[in-house]
RNA sequence: GCCUGAGUGGCGGAAUAGGUAGACGCACAGGACUUAAAAUCCUGCGAGAUUCAACCCUCGUGUCGGUUCAAGUCCGACCUUAGGCACCA
């Protein structure tokens, strides 16, 4: 085995020695900006998976140096977050400390399996540098309108006194003392992200994300399209505004459902003859969890309102209100019309509560109810006969319209962002709450409003931040006018911090703007971006969100963050599972460089399968990777400049470097590997080879195994590194061999093989099959019919 | 319930403008080298039938149908599995 330590740790001191991977602000050259999802520094260290999500785009980087691009390929730490905060509790040792220990261990793993990240730009989201942006940032949206405050629910546990992630609350038990979790209304923050769902939505047309990646984000938007209609409510001077995607179905409306907290309901108090009963429904109804809600999906409950009817705007019909769960405040207008016939949900709810059921479309195989299909309309005066979806929805638009009874609109799933916790370890939100003026933002020239040195972590009571218990911080003068006034105590979310660390990147140091307009310029956008599939929607929309308000504020120059994204497939266990503490299947990276060295987990995560797709570990495969790096070490051994080569290894050459630069390019790593592994038993089966042939499998391997690539270089007698040298190139005339080995089919069965020059024509190639051998033999006593020819691929005869 | 992927040897996985299924690697078996082992090198390796042996033959890419000279690949219906969303009107 090739000396892979003294190898490994020689180069690696070279690269930082000189600085071999420093992005240039140098505007003149054509630039590559790869990015990768910067790590949690947890205390566990590094993770294999971080290993494979990194070396996907360390491939393309190094390839790209090789191009003559100017790279920035950068890394940093999102450290703030709760298992930190959550170790400093334990612990008592501050998260600050915990923070640059696990920041320092995780540089130390990065950089012994030989990233060519550039160190002079590393990153830290808790540095106060860093985080005085992050709250300009916020003080921005607040300034536009963007970040506003709110009432909601929150989980909330009364024994341990701390609000709780849904995570935390799961079966609505509290995680760390299994109480009943309630249900509690607090103020918090929002960002208005929802302002800007029709961009997000807009802005995924001009960018190269994986398809799968698109649709995640497109359904978590949810944009649909409908029409608000409104119902007169009987003998009153009062409305109901309901949202339907089905307008074409109004004539098929036998009732109505209205959100438990609909302020329909109070506002008619008076007139509604069982309040009693609807009052205790509402209280049933906001103690389900989520967990019951989707548990009970099918047995719908709700409540008759008694006293007030609503009037069907296009029949005069009068049909009844129910409340129910199955309507949320939090959607469209917090009502809906109910159509029974097409639509599951209302199908359920009428036939536990007897209610009619009108079809309005015909069901075109049987009468089956409810039909959720397109088709003809029925029952529908002036729509019968048409068809629901091609018409009767734009004629249903246009007739509420003319009679002023409602109009076409959009709906969006998309929530607003809500952006604060109740915990010490985040960046703390830069307002200040006056009694005269309101919130008021603490000004620009103040920031960074630093987090202060506190002892006690643990949260403080009645769910308050623990931040809530420093007097020192929470006392302060209000900007505006003067008095004294009380400073906000929640936290940003970790998302906060990785909303735009891609452009801090850039300008890492600057102490004067978030990051230079002419560095922006030059480096934006990203034009890769790879991470994991579970941060697709959340994180990256939540960036993609702060970016297009920054463009619009004129802080960056380009309107979407990221060019390109992919996404890796995690490495699973051994077993099979996902990786665990719990289970005990966890491989250590350090371990794995320990035995086989850098080089080796680098291109076996690479090669165990498929990139994008999740893949089990297995120590045993490592090995074939391990000899295969051996092979090319030993290679050395057989240089010989004199003998020249054949023109079958220069067709092999020619292909590979076609295939292995087309696979790295489309992140099929795995083949482009074992290609390289082809040609290395190519070079394995000839006396010698040439130091060009052998430069050739160097350079094609560097971005995979780049400390035995150097080495090997150096003993070549080169100069200049691997990674300032050029991708090789391949000849199109030289990828095509003379003679080929093509298939001949009796009837569809491959029968015989037979040898003929490339581009052959037609009627040798069929003589030819027709007299191999065993061909014949299949073809005696029968009728030829037909024999089909396909150029260099395949001779089939059908015979009878 | 809806939306996405994925189902191929003992294992990880190759091969899709339809064209020799199983590249490459692992494991396993036999051989060479060695006093021996490790390492390395060579050979074999989907299943079955047949044969002294080879050729040859049959079957085979989750299941059932279909289109085609030809289907892992296209179409229809389903099954299993992973992930995402979830009473979104």
């Amino acid at each position: 085995m090739y000396n892979f330590r003294k190898i490994e740790e020689k180069w690696q001191n070279y690269w930082k020695e000189h600085e071999t991977f420093k992005a240039e602000d140098d505007f003149s050259k054509k630039k590559f900006y790869g990015l990768v999802e910067f790590p949690y520094p947890s205390g566990s260290g590094m993770h294999v998976g971080h290993i494979k999500a990194y070396s996907g785009l360390e491939v393309i980087a190094r390839k790209r140096r090789m191009e003559g691009y100017n790279v920035l390929f950068p890394i940093g730490f999102d450290a703030f977050g709760l298992p930190t905060e959550n170790y400093a509790i334990k612990t008592n040792i501050h998260p600050r400390i915990v923070t640059d220990n696990n920041i320092k261990n995780f540089t130390n793993q990065l950089k012994r399996v030989g990233f060519s990240f550039d160190y002079e730009r590393v990153i830290d989201t808790t540095d106060e540098n860093y985080y005085k942006w992050t709250q300009w940032i916020f003080l921005k949206l607040f300034e536009h309108g963007l970040a506003f405050r709110d009432k909601t629910l929150v989980n909330y546990c009364p024994s341990c006194k701390v609000v709780l992630s849904n995570e935390d609350s799961q079966g609505g038990k509290c995680d760390i003392c299994h109480s009943d979790v309630i249900q509690k209304e607090k103020d918090v923050w929002y960002l208005r992200i929802t302002e800007y769902a029709e961009k997000l939505l807009e802005g995924l047309k001009d960018v190269d994300y994986l398809p799968k990646i698109k649709l995640q984000q497109e359904n978590w938007i949810g944009k649909s399209t409908g029409a608000f209609v409104n119902f007169e409510i009987e003998g009153i001077n009062d409305k109901l505004k309901i949202y339907t995607t089905r307008p074409d179905t109004l004539f098929g409306v036998t009732f109505m459902v209205i959100a438990p907290e609909h302020p329909l309901i109070d506002k008619n108090k008076d007139i509604i003859e069982n309040m009693d009963e609807i009052y205790k429904y509402r209280e049933v109804a906001s103690k389900k969890t989520e967990f019951e809600r989707i548990e009970l999906v099918k047995d719908k409950t709700g409540v008759l309102i008694k006293g007030i009817k609503a009037i069907n705007p296009v029949n005069g019909k009068s049909v009844p209100i129910y409340t129910s769960d199955y309507v949320m405040m939090g959607y469209g207008t917090g009502a809906i019309m109910a159509v029974p016939a097409h639509d599951g949900r209302d199908y359920d709810f009428a036939k536990k509560f007897n209610i009619d059921i009108i079809p309005v479309i015909k069901n075109p195989s049987d009468d089956t109810l409810p039909y959720v299909g397109d088709g003809v309309m029925i029952n529908s005066d002036f729509l019968d006969g048409i068809n629901n979806k091609k018409d009767a929805i734009k004629k249903m638009i246009e007739f509420l319209k003319e009679k002023g009874i409602g109009e076409a609109a959009t709906q969006y799933k998309m929530k607003d962002w809500a952006f604060n916790r109740q915990r010490y370890w985040g960046e703390p939100i830069p307002i200040v709450h006056c009694k005269h003026c309101g919130n008021v933002a603490v000004p620009y020239e103040e920031l960074p409003l630093k987090l202060p040195k506190i002892d006690n972590f643990a949260p403080g009571t009645d769910g308050e931040s623990p931040l809530a218990k420093i007097d020192s911080f929470v006392n302060c003068k209000c900007p505006k006018c003067g008095r004294d006034a009380k400073r906000e105590t929640d936290t940003m979310p970790q998302w906060a911090g990785s909303s735009w660390y891609y452009l801090r990147y850039i300008d890492p140091h600057n102490d004067k703007e978030l990051a230079s307009m002419d560095k922006l310029k030059y480096w934006l956008p990203v034009d890769w971006y790879n991470g994991g599939m579970e941060h697709v929607t959340r994180h990256v929309i939540y960036s993609r969100f702060w970016h297009h308000f920054l463009y619009d504020i004129g802080v960056v120059p380009t309107k979407e963050p990221y060019s390109k994204r992919t996404a890796q497939g995690l490495i699973l266990g051994p077993d099979g599972d996902k990786m665990s503490k719990s289970k005990g299947n966890v491989v250590d990276p350090n371990e794995v460089v320990d035995v086989y060295g850098a080089d080796v987990l680098r291109t076996y995560v690479l090669f165990m399968g498929d990139y994008a797709l999740d893949c089990p570990w297995n120590d045993n495969a490592i090995k074939g990777v391990s000899r295969f790096l051996d092979k090319v070490y030993n290679l050395k051994d057989k240089l010989n400049d004199k003998e020249g080569y054949t023109k079958e290894l220069e067709v092999i050459i020619n292909k590979t470097i076609k295939k292995v630069s087309e696979d790295y390019e489309s992140m099929k790593y795995n083949t482009g590997i074992s290609e390289l592994m082809k040609l290395v038993n190519s070079y394995m089966d000839i006396n010698s080879i040439t130091k060009d042939d052998y430069m050739i499998l160097i350079k094609l391997l560097h971005p995979v195994a780049p400390h035995i690539t150097e080495e090997l270089n150096e003993i070549l007698g080169n100069t200049k590194l691997v990674e300032n040298s050029s991708w090789p190139k391949y000849d199109d005339s030289k990828v095509v061999d003379d003679v080929i080995v093509i298939a001949v089919q009796v009837n569809g069965k491959v029968r015989d093989t037979i040898k003929v020059r490339t581009d052959e024509n037609k009627e040798v190639v069929e003589n030819e099959a027709m007299s191999a051998n065993n061909v014949k033999k299949h073809l005696e006593g029968k009728e030829i019919v037909k024999v089909i020819v396909v150029p260099n691929k395949i001779v089939n005869i059908v015979v009878k």
